[in-house]
DNA sequence: TGTACATCAGTGAACGCGCGTTCACTGATGTAC
DNA sequence: TGTACATCAGTGAACGCGCGTTCACTGATGTAC
């Protein structure tokens, strides 16, 4: 069948949200191409019509994600400021639900292995020490202070909800989440 | 053939060592039974004489890797001091060696994932808690704050390793590291 | 001490399965006349 | 405006491959007599 390109342009969107949904939750290696596609409504065929490989999509997911999520960030610190942004990361919800959340405590590991997708992970994380850098309060004066100390916060952050989530007991989980909280709020 | 019984046990020592280096650099499902075995000198055959099943030999190789980690932290605080071991897990040296790593930063996304794991990575995360909460510099008086401090390190030092590995750029890798060692070091 | 047999960790072919990817074919929509 | 044809995103069977796992068989060592 012909669709018209629209119809086109809006499947691609959807197979895009749908992998970074599923990616985040599973790795990239947990979910099949078919999967993805099943979840668009369509079956696995179709999927090269829109992307080269699964590699590929990959590659155009994480960069999709990265640009969705860094305006994400830019919003809720605009409208709530940055000490609600960080209650919301390193909340029970955030854990619980990975295929909504950051993609580097989702997908830091996969990232590192694949060659494709190094890039565009590169390119978050210095977005997000940048973005960190400008919205954390800033009591040092020394530019690179305030920098080292977004990237200490960055690398809390990740590291806390890797944790909370590897960990069998909530208790613990919900534990490193509120030290770590209450660090940052400092 | 017939072995001697301290063959045998010398022979599953060394598939939970191959398993665990390789684990480490590549997660459970980047690695095959056929590749451990490879990797010990054996065929795949036999592995099931040594565990009953892959996901049996993940759990295994993670409780071993716990024991022997934990070991490591002890000796090499008692013999060079909690600064040391410091230096060395935030160094270029660890990011790049996974295989011999911090089995946190490796295998957090895959023990989160694998039911048979989660008890003994639990295990882990709580002896890592306790370990460094004794070892760190006790600035804070209250029990509470202590333990509490030990948790943000631990965060920081896994986010850390984690990012510092995932992002292609190493300059960038080590000014995360250097960031983090700073602060801890406070 | 020498021979016959049981043991059991080894080998390697084979299995069923799900994966990423390809491809011949379909048929509704857009275009040409 | 109505008909004939081209387009191209869809379908679903098929491919080759590597995986975890099984199994019939091998043969050096340990045991029984």
């Amino acid at each position: 069948m012909r669709y018209p390109p629209e119809e086109t342009a809006a499947k691609h969107r959807r197979i895009l949200e749908e992998a970074g949904r599923l990616f985040r939750e599973r790795g990239f290696a947990g979910v099949s191409v078919g999967e993805i596609m099943k979840a668009t409504g369509l079956t696995h065929g179709p999927f090269y019509n829109h992307f080269a490989s699964k590699e590929a999509l990959m590659a155009e997911a994480l960069a999709d994600l990265s640009a969705r999520t860094q305006d994400d960030f830019d919003r809720i610190v605009a409208e709530q400021g940055i000490g609600a942004y960080l209650d919301q990361y390193l909340s029970r919800r955030h854990v619980d639900s990975a295929g909504a959340g950051c993609l580097m405590t989702a997908l830091a590991a996969d990232a590192a292995k694949e060659p494709a997708t190094r890039g565009a992970f590169t390119g978050h994380v210095k977005g997000a020490i940048a973005r960190l850098m400008r919205a954390l309060p800033g009591k040092r004066r020394a530019e690179a202070d305030a920098r080292a100390e977004a990237i200490v916060a960055l690398a809390a952050m990740v590291g806390a909800v890797t944790l909370a989530r590897a960990v069998e007991d909530p208790a613990l989980g919900d534990e490193i989440l509120a030290a770590t909280r209450r660090r940052l709020a400092d």
